[in-house]
RNA sequence: CGGAGCGUAGUUCAGAUGGCUAGAAUACACGCUUUGGGAGCGUGAGGUCGUGGGUUCAAGUCCCACCGCUCCGACCA
């Protein structure tokens, strides 16, 4: 991509009323765009890192033997009133009238899932159904805050899954849980497995996906020695004391950003909506559903909190939007050549082929955080010049040698 | 919803005790020059001063109401 057409450019600074370090990084480096509060546009650069995200998420899930598809999310206000969460949830859901008919703006898809197996489902031989979408999430919130971190419509991939028995249910559930765990650390994450409660969704137990960051706005705490880990909702003890479950570690108090969560939901969906089969001694059961949620939109912007310095964006190379970014000074004819190889081989490139200052293409590419920096100049004779974000210094490299060195 | 701050050009801001055709920087367009850390000169375009009402000879400036954005709190799968 030539970052001459790259819509937008970056802004010299930041705008004034962005504090949080994503919300001010992301739009000054033109990822993202606020259209009101709690609502963002994700521009080309940022769109491009979701789609990674996405990739990333939908090739680990594909393997649980997932199905991706799309749900709808308008919905009917009757479809709510069956598991009377249009009462229970009001205050989180946007609900709106039009000619006297009722809809809800979808903030999670339980009913109609429940209501797609019960009417589609042939045989308990289809069982266990597992399926996702990636769409959008509109919720209320009372105050959207902290960038794109707490937004009143965002993206969410949501996956559920219907079984006939409890144990598979609670099979499948810790299978997602593995594959959330390998998501996150393709990602770039080091996430903490949480308990916690369920509230509008289930009366049990849940697990989130939490990342260690001051930003965040949840509070956990976990235990210095083994896996255990609660937040605050539903933690009994203090910080400093023995973990209830080793006896041997401390626990720890910490702020966290939850990118993700799971349910084991159980049969009270089936059950009010009369999803229900008939197992081999003729009795008629309700089946067992969970779900499962990560936010890509807040993934984003939680990446943006934990990998950046004074000068921009530091990009994880698995979802970085670009892998590197070519600049020329001076020197187009051999710029050109280089970019038209590396596009050749297969490389994703931002090519910044503007007629700007060394400067103002050196603090671009910083503040726009690709993890390679290539420059070709005068200074590099016939070779290219290769630079981590992260380092110092550069080395001079042919194209051989830089492929070779990135894949 | 309670508290605080803010709202003037695309962006960041200046416009003191009310006073003339509302300014700068930056970004943008054109020309020339320039190319290793946000370059220089010139020309040009760009504004319902958040909205509505009020006070006044006169309101960006004072008063009232409302709207919006950010932060703290309440809330939050």
């Amino acid at each position: 991509m030539r970052y001459s057409h790259n819509f937008p450019k970056t802004l010299k600074q930041a705008p004034k009323a962005a504090e949080s370090v994503n919300h001010k990084l992301l739009v000054q480096a033109g990822f993202i765009d606020q259209l009101m509060s709690g609502s963002w546009t994700l521009l080309p650069l940022g769109f491009r890192v979701v789609t990674k995200i996405n990739d990333i998420i939908r090739e680990e899930l594909d393997k649980t033997g997932a199905q991706e598809m799309l749900m709808p999310l308008l919905h009917p206000k009757e479809i709510w009133k069956e598991t009377g969460r249009w009462d229970k949830a009001r205050d989180i859901m946007y609900q709106l009238k039009k000619d006297d008919k009722e809809y809800g703006l979808s903030f999670t898809h339980e009913e109609i899932v429940m209501y797609l197996i019960t009417k589609l489902y042939v045989s308990p031989k289809e069982f266990p159904i597992k399926i996702y979408h990636f769409s959008t999430k509109f919720r209320y919130e009372p105050r959207a805050k902290s960038g794109i971190l707490r937004a009143r419509e965002f993206l969410m991939k949501d996956l559920y899954s219907a079984h006939l028995t409890k144990d598979d249910m609670y099979k499948y559930y810790w299978e997602v849980a593995e594959s959330y765990f390998k998501i996150f650390k393709r990602i770039g994450f080091d996430v903490k497995i949480v308990e916690a409660g369920g509230g509008v969704f289930t009366e049990n137990i849940t697990h989130e996906f939490q990342v260690l960051s001051d930003q965040g706005e949840d509070t956990i705490f976990y235990c210095d020695n083994c896996d255990f880990a609660q937040n605050k909702e539903i933690f009994k003890g203090k910080k400093g004391e023995i973990c209830p479950k080793c006896r041997k570690g401390k626990m720890v108090e910490a702020k966290a950003i939850e990118v993700g969560n799971i349910f084991p939901l159980g049969t009270m969906y089936a059950e009010k909506m009369g999803g229900y089969y008939n197992d081999q001694s003729g009795q008629r059961k309700p089946v067992w559903l969970a779900s499962y949620g990560i936010g890509p939109t807040r993934v984003l912007g939680t990446l943006v909190e934990l990998f950046h310095d004074q000068k921009g964006i530091i990009w994880p190379k698995a979802v970085a939007p670009y892998l590197v970014h070519l600049i020329s000074l001076g020197t187009d004819e051999q710029a050109e050549k280089v970019y038209r190889e590396l596009q050749e081989s297969g490389m994703e490139v931002l090519y910044d082929d503007r007629d700007v200052s060394a400067g103002e293409k050196f603090a671009d590419a910083d503040l726009i955080g690709i993890p390679y920096r290539l420059v070709v100049s005068q200074r590099s004779g016939g070779k290219i010049e290769f630079k981590e974000r992260t380092a110092s210094n550069s080395e001079l490299l042919t194209l051989q040698e830089l492929l070779k060195k990135i894949k």
